[in-house]
DNA sequence: GTGAAAGCGCTAACAG
DNA sequence: CTGTTAGCGCTTTCAC
């Protein structure tokens, strides 16, 4: 993000700055200045001329001159890695809307799980002297967020830890999400389930494959090893690895999937092939979205409190930014397993009784 | 968004500015801009230290610094009416993409179709002296962006137009698709259509009317107004606009849904009301969403070309960025008609012939 | 080719 | 209480 063009033409009509409502008011830059910020006594005849100066020139403060003094930004650095995921867009609300009720505005950056985009972008944020990030690392052992703890840069991450960065944490108990998930499933009775998980290259992909391997354990049940796919996080990928399990000699009776892209792509996969949930193939996702009801059967999932997360991201950032010391946090929040109707008795025989599509 | 709390500490590891680079090859401040920017001519030795000295030290330039000085930041603002639309959603995926590739960043404002919030954003813009602002009005006759006009701010306005601010537009053909979409219904001989549409304060909404009735007017159907709705776009509005259609003693034998949102909202009250589609009742929506075609039957719908829209919004606003001086254009996009399984033919005594929920 | 210096708009010492 | 002034980090005349 280094820009090297030629630099834009000078605006010709020079906005209003401090100067001109000094002048004005017949007063200082000094006094204006402190009637803004109003921490310091100003006579109140010249607090008032001051204020009918800056309504009369309609006067605002340039904000990026008062960056540069502050050596700091009002602006939240938001990292996310996937933008049209719905999980992420209730995210950047949740975080939009604290922001903006404490005079915060956001920096939206969309890492589209590439770390060097992140980087890129981690860079810029220090360049911008932003006031703090959120972010959700592309990769659990990220060096690059270390970029801005060296610049005294708050940061909290948010879904995912970042092993290598001591910073403040929200996410959802992942493990423990995956766990109701899958032991739903050998609690109906299944023992070949097919998992399909983003990758475990980040915190969520790998706590979600250990909360379903919890389960089975429990169970009893031995993890076919050849049922588990760990892919990115897309609707393609879960549609090619769902389609790849249900295509198996001996596939599985039940599908695990751990995003909700991923179970749009597998949802796809199982009507490619023609078949029928819960009768020939049941199926468990992960995220609720509001369309998910509307699905018949309806599909059992796994909900976020993801309004919850963003606020208290912001929340924790908002501490660091005033100066809080401790040392790193990190919340845990629970998830909320809705029971649908996509999860039936493993079907007699397996898919291999059916037609196939 | 004028901050008034008090200056934050200052930031104790001074970073390095271009000072320190200059101290170390042993230049001026103004060489080592010289080379950072180069069109302007240093000698190859020269050069080479500053470089090296850049290296040793890590130096990024300031951006808030550069910003000031130029009196332009690099960054286009996006301001969207709600972030958790999936058409936004996308939307600010195809800026962001193309803006990344420009070296520019994203402001992201949701105004949350509200005109105040929205001010405040636009004012906030022109405070930050970003580079342009890419903007979704709230409403058609939106004044606040005659703010950044003053303030010679580019402006592009995507999906809606902004009438009393002449600025460059990019939209979808409303009016087409909404014709689309209410010609297929009464080709099936629906002339009882209910229609649920977003205010028709927004040109969408105002757009997406006008072509509905074309549609009905072309096929010799008399509009009724007591079967049309003009709400929020948003989900609950859906749900309860579509219900009260769906509850009237002569209630329409197809729904014609102006927006995504209010689709999933009217799908709810089907649901709710235990009817089916298209036996029942038929439906058309606007905007095709990945998990459509998951539905059984399938939604018939019409599609935007999202990733184009915003693409040529932001072509749009870096031309004019750049100096375009042209009087401002108008783009209509087309859209396509998805036609699946959700209409059907008029159910023969209307939904009242059946068990009502 | 290169350096010195002004200045973008603002805030915070420091005087008075 | 209020004014003067320095300076945040950078780019760009203007000299040399």
């Amino acid at each position: 993000m280094t820009g090297n063009a030629p630099e834009t033409p000078r605006r010709t009509n020079q906005a209003t700055t401090i100067k001109d409502v000094a002048r004005l008011a017949g007063v200082s830059v000094a006094t204006v200045s402190r009637v803004l910020s109003d921490h310091s006594y100003v006579r109140d005849e010249v607090r008032w001329r001051v204020q009918k100066a800056i309504a009369e020139l309609s006067y605002r403060p340039n904000r990026v001159a008062r960056s540069l003094r502050a050596q700091r930004s009002k602006f939240i650095g938001l990292i996310i890695s996937d933008i049209e995921n719905p999980f992420y867009t209730a995210l950047v609300r949740a975080v939009e809307d604290v922001a903006y009720a404490r005079q915060y505005s956001l920096l939206l950056c969309n890492s589209d799980e590439d770390p060097e985009k992140e980087r890129v972008y981690i860079e810029f944020m220090r360049d911008e002297q932003v006031a703090g990030v959120i972010a959700s690392p592309t990769e659990e052992n990220l060096t690059s967020l270390q970029v801005l703890i060296d610049a005294k840069i708050p940061v909290v991450a948010v879904d995912r830890r970042a092993k290598q960065t001591p910073v403040d944490t929200v996410m959802l108990d992942h493990a423990k999400s995956a766990y109701l998930l899958a032991k739903h499933l050998v609690e109906q009775g299944h023992t070949r389930i097919g998992m399909v998980i983003g990758n475990t290259t980040t915190t969520s992909g790998r706590e979600r494959k250990r909360g379903f391997l919890k389960a089975l354990k429990e169970a009893g049940v031995t993890p076919d090893l050849t049922l588990m796919r760990e892919v990115k996080p897309v609707e393609e990928a879960g549609f090619q690895a769902a389609l790849g399990l249900l295509s198996l000699p001996n596939p599985p009776t039940a599908l695990f999937i751990g995003n909700n892209l991923l179970t749009i792509g597998a949802l796809k996969a199982i009507q490619h092939k023609k078949l029928r949930i819960p009768r020939d193939i049941s199926l468990v996702g992960h995220d609720e979205l509001p369309w998910m009801s509307l699905l018949s059967p309806g599909i059992t999932v796994v909900a976020q409190p993801v309004y919850d997360l963003g606020r208290q991201a912001v929340d924790l950032l908002m501490a660091r930014m005033k100066g809080d010391e401790q040392p790193p946090r990190e919340i845990k929040l629970d998830p909320t397993l809705i029971i649908r109707q996509s999860v039936g008795q493993p079907a007699a025989f397996g898919i291999n009784g059916k037609a196939k599509g």
